[in-house]
DNA sequence: CTATCAATGTTATAATATGTTTTAAGATGT
DNA sequence: ACATCTTAAAACATATTATAACATTGATAG
């Protein structure tokens, strides 16, 4: 294999698994622990990895475990159902979903400035104030209970329920559905 | 063999494989290592490809992995839509969309090994060549043209059609429809 | 026939990559 | 705080590959 070759798959590798020692790379790879310290050096410095005593770990990863964790459930959440909270202290809160973030606007809501979802189908970041929200549908996309969708428009919902059924509520109604459902 | 002829095998299997060591270019054409290198000199010249020590790798593949641009048309893919080409030789292409990742499977067919999309609604990741795949509906979603969406359950792909419009079609068809669509 | 040229091979030297050994630094347990 | 173990980094040695210079071959024209 060609050191580039190899120097690629390790970034790769490191990305996909998060962690990994330098031991494990100079076997997986059959070289030398200090040619994997030098295939190394040049990703430390790109800033793509961190490397700690005895391992590796990739930059991306150690933000999402500071960062990409739901305000409210803890949950891992994804980019295109999140649900941000922008408060008056310039502090961002992110939930993994509208689900959550209805719950946390609940109990942030006199300090809330904005309020951002996105639009399930086109992942495009709206208002969650003036967004069309779909509970009960029969599509299930693996989040929080009651599952809620965000739509930017009535008519993207209301096409939606069509096929996969569901009530459309507006922010303040769903926020209330949900807040009693989970009581 | 011709000279000539030579230089373009070399060309051609390079951006088949990637990545090629001299000293197996040399074993192939049965030719000392120095015409090899005499043989490269233009196509590094051109840019075509991008010689390391011990061996050249096709630039175009280089580029493509560390900017995150479809294989295809070179956009900037997301990852929702994204559709991943696992080739035999154990490198894997993303092209932005469906319409791209139908086309590339065209150009790549034999060497093919995987091929996989994600649910549409569901951002899981599928096998792309049992999924079902909705052209022509009425929903936009800012990608290439004609769009394809890809759906991992054909109940999910009527659901969406019953709101939305678009037609479905298995794997193959939608092959087909989208190739004879673009030329 | 031989001068010339292009293509290729050969050899020597330089550059790069990798491994090994030694020394320094960090982690761990008492 | 110290002793011990593990890992990192530096220095050196070795192996591989690249480049440049020169040599060889074969074709062609004069």
């Amino acid at each position: 294999m060609l050191p580039i070759e190899r120097k690629k798959q390790i970034e790769k590798l490191i990305c996909e698994r998060e962690h990994l020692k330098i031991s494990e790379l100079s076997e997986i790879f059959n070289v030398s622990e200090m040619t994997i310290h030098r295939d190394l050096t040049p990703l430390i410095d790109e800033g793509k990895i961190i490397k700690t005593f005895g391992g590796v770990t990739c930059a991306q990863s150690i933000q999402r475990q500071q960062q990409n964790t739901c305000v409210y459930c803890y949950r891992e959440y994804q980019k295109h159902l999140a649900y941000r909270i922008v408060l008056n202290n310039d502090i961002t809160e992110i939930a993994c979903c509208a689900h959550c973030g209805l719950l946390r606007y609940r109990q942030r809501e006199e300090r809330v400035v904005q309020l951002l979802a996105r639009d399930f189908l086109r992942h495009t970041t709206i208002n969650a104030k003036k967004a069309f929200y779909v509970l009960n549908t029969s599509l299930h996309i693996n989040c929080c209970q009651p599952q809620v969708l965000t739509f930017e428009w009535e008519d993207h919902a209301k096409k939606f329920t069509k096929g996969f059924g569901g009530d459309i509520y507006p922010f303040h109604e769903a926020l209330t559905i949900i807040y009693e459902q989970m009581i």
